[in-house]
DNA sequence: CATGAATGAGAGTTCATTCAT
DNA sequence: CATGAATGAACTCTCATTCAT
């Protein structure tokens, strides 16, 4: 007996939502969004979203929670595995790995809703901190601090490493997904992410040869 | 003999009305202030405001225009003035010039507005980036000629180092203002400007001591 | 036992809409009434009114097709069954039902609006000829051939003979509904009715009496 | 010392603006115009409207005045100096000077604004029926008085007569300029004119002929 | 006479959220 | 669980009219 679509994964419900609301959000933003045209992508009628979430704001909190949270816990790990052996490579990873999300519109959706919302609701704004911006904000201090323990690393200040990794990040998405002004000579994500740790790592200016 | 309130200064009365945007916008955001509350603050009735503006989004790129739009071309001249002979310096200034400038709320409110509006509006979006970014990438590609040329600076990617300039100005911004995570061990702008330089300049990495 | 306000005759509510917005727009005219004084008179709040019109110029297009559509249709009717076999009764019929119709606020109200709303809405016009005038028109134009081809009538010009029917309808609800201007000597539609048929048939000049 | 078009007459302002009234209306409608762009083509600023004329509606009145008065007054002079002679002539001149005017955009505007304006203002309503519909009413009275005095007309009732040779010109002109309904087969005013003549004469059924 | 800045009431439409069924 | 009809608050923009100058 073939399961319906619909009634395949009740349990799976909320998931299906956030999905639905994911594309709808990303295509036309949080506040032009209808809840309505959520609900029919998610092939739900209107109130039933309001048994999983109790409302709009929710939605995006979850969001948050499901993509930039996760991404956030994953940088976290990825700099408690790799920042003791080399902090160098493990921050690499780290900017590679965030440049990458950041140009990927599903990815960087959450992000980029957040800073259109959060001036509204504080409640936003709290939850993304909390959910995210903690979570980078202490991977990038442990970063620092081991990198600064094993020499790879000058002892700079942690809020302004943050800023300095973060910012491009944040900047490449805003640049590229509102703006309309995507890098005109690098076009692979990858090799952006190459070039801006190249010159957090090693500045804008050059470095003396060895004699 | 006290003036009327009709006609006290009518020239001054676009001006009068983006004064009392700039700080209703700020204090609600965009979506959520009130044609009339700004009326009110500028001592005119609400009709009388599209006397002078054709609507609540002209008023916010009127202020891209006077706000954001002045610190373009400021930045512009600082860069077209100082590049050539001193590039390094330039940069610095510019950095210090913008993250002062993100520091105060007033002057950082309107890339803010605009951060939350342009999602909705090609235009608003449309406008910053003629006004503002466009600027912006002009002055700093013609900044990393220049030092470029003159050997201070490595040949980088302009749109990475837009980036890298940029981003940590509008990560400063958006963690001071939305989020309230300002630097915790840095309190003076101009203090957490040089932080950025340097690690802008100089990267992350120490540099090998001359012998 | 009561039913609550809500959900009680939803299939009707369309229909519920449309008499009450006949109402208010005719004690207040189109542009005088408030979707408010409709929804309330419906029993509903504004925003419900929304949920079965779009606008309310579409509220006024169904009641056109709701009222002056089905009487042209009617028309319509009269004359393909009684043109053939008798085409003066079938005029007197026909005038006697336009008169009629003109005569009773209820239903001259659909016309008397759009002859106010026409000239601003392209649509609203498009609308009424579509579904009224070009069917009177037509059945006007059935009327005259049959009446030609069987000698009853004189083969005069059909735009001529639409504007000479339809022309003393519209002048007699014109007259009467705006400018309380009602017929002083007749009283009664059908007598006026009979007067007008007796004008359009037999004409004011007298007819030669049989030696 | 030539005179500037605008300081030429200033006791022909009123005039003026009544031009100016007369165009904006008949191109937007009335409740679409704005008394600015009225003041505008006449050359004055909207203040100086309100010092001729005390309201918008007032506008219309004088237009009304100005225009379908003089129409219906010469009406009268037509029919006060042709009905005792010759009845018909009189009527066939009557009907072609009404038809005519309704096919002159310029001079159907007053009427046709009022078509649309009366249903909301009583004192529109009232005073077009004292300049216009009352003086036409008198004078086809007087022109049926003379004709049936002369044997020249059957003595029909006054009040359908009047929606019989009226009702065709105001719907030549709904149909023409609000509908977009010209006559199909007869281009010519006049001849249009003829042909609603011979009808409402002769009528639709043919006559005897005389053995 | 003339200006034009200022007023202020006014209404259609949208949509997140609720709740009777 | 699910529906979807219903709510009701919110807000921009328009424009006839006024009046200080």
């Amino acid at each position: 007996m073939p399961q319906t679509a619909r009634k395949r994964r009740p349990e799976a419900r909320p998931d299906e939502i956030l999905d639905a609301a994911l594309a709808v959000f990303g295509e036309q933003g949080f506040a032009q969004a209808r809840v309505e045209d959520i609900a029919k992508r998610a092939g739900l009628s209107k109130g039933a979203v309001y048994l999983y979430f109790p409302s709009k704001d929710a939605m995006l909190n979850a969001l948050v929670e499901q993509s930039a949270g996760k991404l956030a816990r994953a940088a976290e790990q990825l700099v408690a595995i790799g920042a003791p052996g080399d902090p160098e490579t493990a921050l690499r990873s780290l900017i590679r790995m965030l440049l990458t999300a950041m140009s990927d519109p599903d990815i960087s959706a959450a992000p980029r809703l957040v800073l259109t919302e959060a001036g509204r609701s504080p409640e936003i704004a709290a939850h993304y901190r909390s959910q995210v911006l903690d979570i980078a904000r202490r991977a990038m201090g442990r970063l620092l601090e081991a990198g600064v323990a094993s020499g790879h690393f000058r002892p700079v200040d942690r809020d302004a490493l943050m800023r300095v990794m973060g910012g491009p990040c944040i900047a490449h998405m805003v640049l590229t997904t509102i703006f309309d002004l995507p890098p005109k000579d690098i076009t692979d994500p990858a090799e952006m992410a190459d070039a801006l740790c190249d010159l957090i790592l090693f500045g804008l200016v050059p470095r003396e040869e060895a004699a």
